[in-house]
DNA sequence: GCCGTTTTCGGCCCGACTGTTTTCAGTCG
């Protein structure tokens, strides 16, 4: 993807010029526009050949010429230029935290200091605290960073996070100081990872909220401490920061410290415009007056908006379609009729058939699809026909018993290396529910990789194809496949793409799931379960699906059963 | 370097916390 690259390449740029000095706001061009490239649903070159890549937010004549140039020549003069200027090592010291570009200036300029490591031994040797400006806490300071640093601190998965954020937030909401607690940030909006926690209290009593904060079981040690805010790390290395603030402000401070920045300094922006201030205590008018603030609501409605749901405050189009009454009526959990991508004990997955159903039932659920494993796939215990074909006969059976909500007959069918599926047609016509799915043969070249997935969809009985990219987060790259070329299929073959609800996978991601939708593709949430409580994991899915802008009417969950069965049948009957 | 229902030039979000300061710069989000 042209479009990451170039902009992790404006992101170096925009620290290359830090470093340098260079005007803050020419600095921000550059971070706006990588966010601007990482978030397009459009391919890039193609805007390119058009001469249009000035369509892009935040793309202007010279960072377009620039893209240009990447996209022709494989560099950017400009950027080399750059780097032949600073020292490469020296950005890596902005990854310290308390060191920013000022900084490393004076760390360099004073002491040749162009590396981490280099940047350790000064201080371990006290070489810093000789420097105009710093001191011993400085000094140690920088090496707490360096230590945090070492440690690598991984940003978590979203589930892990909302696991984290329940405990403190329970903690939080059992003080009687504490009016009301919520979660914010990266949390609130969904991203698929989370770096930090936000958490947001309202009280009138703030220091002894902080208090209780600081010296909170799971507390190891405190970043920062102050009258609003506080910082501190878990046991386990994540950072938890805490914002304490009037009820009367609350709203204000939600927004706020929800975000995205992005967003946020876009809404101050139009603000600015039309003569309000906007801050974290609320939305003023230019005199001073104080015009709301302890809702959210009251930030947006000031400025002539709706309120603005977080999963799509991440300033890639929301405020204009909020300010153009279009914003999607966005997919909700009482949306969701069933879930896909189910595994049993009869593969490897942990429950029961009956145990599955049950759990679907409660959940107030229409229909679950068994998809269990295919005989190829022998390390999770994939079945053979014959074994299939009892497993479905069960499910009938126990269907007979169910009542209104049923288990789809399916299975997730391996997509093997050449395109051909696991189980002959004259089983898979048998089957309510067919997911194609690549387990296999992960390095195949793009253009194979993408025609085999296509294959697949080309299969009047394939449903759904299960996590479209393959990666694992931490753990396993995407494979390389032309998601659009993929998006087009899908849509000509009425083939539904998944996003994949586990949290290490989440694929299709946000950007993805919204340029499938964009090229008319169905979705489906699926929560790849392999024991029950993975079934909550609909939630993270849901999150997903919610920052791809996707309503009730691009999802496969939200049909009925029976709407469901006969989308499945219109794909059947169109390739007979 | 981008951008315009004030503008093609002159703006560009706003505040908390820290450290080293006697009024503020740097960093962070």
């Amino acid at each position: 993807m042209k479009q990451h690259d170039i902009a992790a390449l404006f992101q170096q740029m925009a620290d290359l010029l830090e470093l340098k000095g260079d005007n803050p706001f020419r600095i921000r061009a550059y971070r706006k526009a990588a966010q601007n490239l990482k978030s397009l649903t459009q391919d890039l070159e193609q805007l390119d050949r058009e001469d249009r890549l000035t369509d892009i937010p935040g793309i202007g004549n010279d960072l377009a010429d620039k893209i240009h140039e990447y996209l022709a020549q494989g560099s950017i003069r400009a950027l080399e230029k750059l780097q032949r200027a600073i020292p490469a090592g020296l950005v890596a010291l902005l990854d310290v935290p308390s060191v920013g570009p000022k900084t490393a200036k004076v760390l360099y300029e004073r002491l040749h200091i162009r590396s981490i490591k280099q940047l350790e031994a000064a201080a371990r040797t006290h070489k810093l605290c000789k420097l105009p400006g710093f001191q011993e806490t400085k000094e140690q300071n920088i090496l707490k960073g360096i230590a945090i640093v070492h440690r690598g601190q991984e940003r978590m998965d979203l589930g892990l996070a909302w696991s984290l954020a329940r405990t403190v937030i329970d903690f939080l909401r059992a003080l009687p100081e504490a009016k009301r607690v919520e979660p914010a940030g990266s949390l609130r909006r969904m991203k698929e990872t989370i770096g930090d926690l936000d958490v947001l209290v309202a009280s009138a009593k703030p220091a002894a909220v902080m208090r209780a904060f600081t010296t909170a079981p799971w507390c190891t040690r405190v970043l920062a401490s102050g009258q609003t805010k506080s910082s501190i790390l878990t046991a386990e290395g994540y950072q938890v920061d805490l914002r304490v603030v009037a009820p009367v402000a609350f709203g204000a401070a939600w927004q706020y410290f929800t975000g995205s920045k992005e967003h946020n300094v876009h809404l101050r922006e139009l603000a600015v415009r039309k003569g309000l201030k906007l801050n974290e205590y609320g939305v003023f008018s230019n005199t001073g007056k104080r015009l709301g603030g302890r809702e959210e609501e009251d930030m947006y409605r000031a400025l002539g908006l709706p309120w603005i749901p977080p999963e799509l405050r991440e300033d890639t189009g929301e405020l204009e379609a909020a300010r153009k009454g279009r914003l999607p009526t966005l997919v909700e959990a009482k949306d969701l009729r069933g879930d896909f991508h189910i595994h049993t004990n009869w593969s490897d997955g942990q429950h029961t058939l009956e145990a599955v159903a049950e759990a679907g039932r409660g959940r107030g659920y229409e229909y679950l699809a068994i998809c269990d494993h295919s005989q190829s796939l022998n390390v999770a215990h994939g079945m053979s026909e014959a074994r299939i074909k009892e497993q479905m006969a069960k499910v009938t059976a126990l269907n007979a018993r169910l009542g209104r909500f049923q288990l789809l007959r399916g299975a997730e069918v391996d997509i093997l290396s050449d395109g051909a599926m696991d189980y002959p047609n004259e089983l898979l016509k048998q089957l309510d529910f067919v997911i194609g799915s690549v387990h296999s043969n992960f390095r195949q070249s793009e253009a194979t990789m993408t025609n085999r997935i296509i294959a697949a969809m080309r299969n009047p009985f394939v449903t759904l194809i299960a996590h479209p990219t393959g990666r694992l987060m931490g753990q396993r790259e995407p494979y390389s496949v032309n998601l659009k070329t993929v998006f087009e299929a899908a849509a000509d073959t009425r083939t539904a793409m998944e996003i994949n609800a586990y949290p290490k996978r989440l694929d299709l991601n946000d950007v993805s799931a919204r340029q499938a939708q964009e090229q008319g593709v169905r979705l489906a949430i699926s929560t790849d379960t392999h024991s029950l409580d993975q079934l909550d994991n609909i939630a993270i899915g849901l999150g997903v699906a919610r920052r791809a802008w996707l309503e009730p009417k691009h999802l496969l969950n939200c049909l009925s059963r029976h709407d469901l069965l006969a989308w499945i049948t219109h794909k059947r009957a169109r390739a007979a």
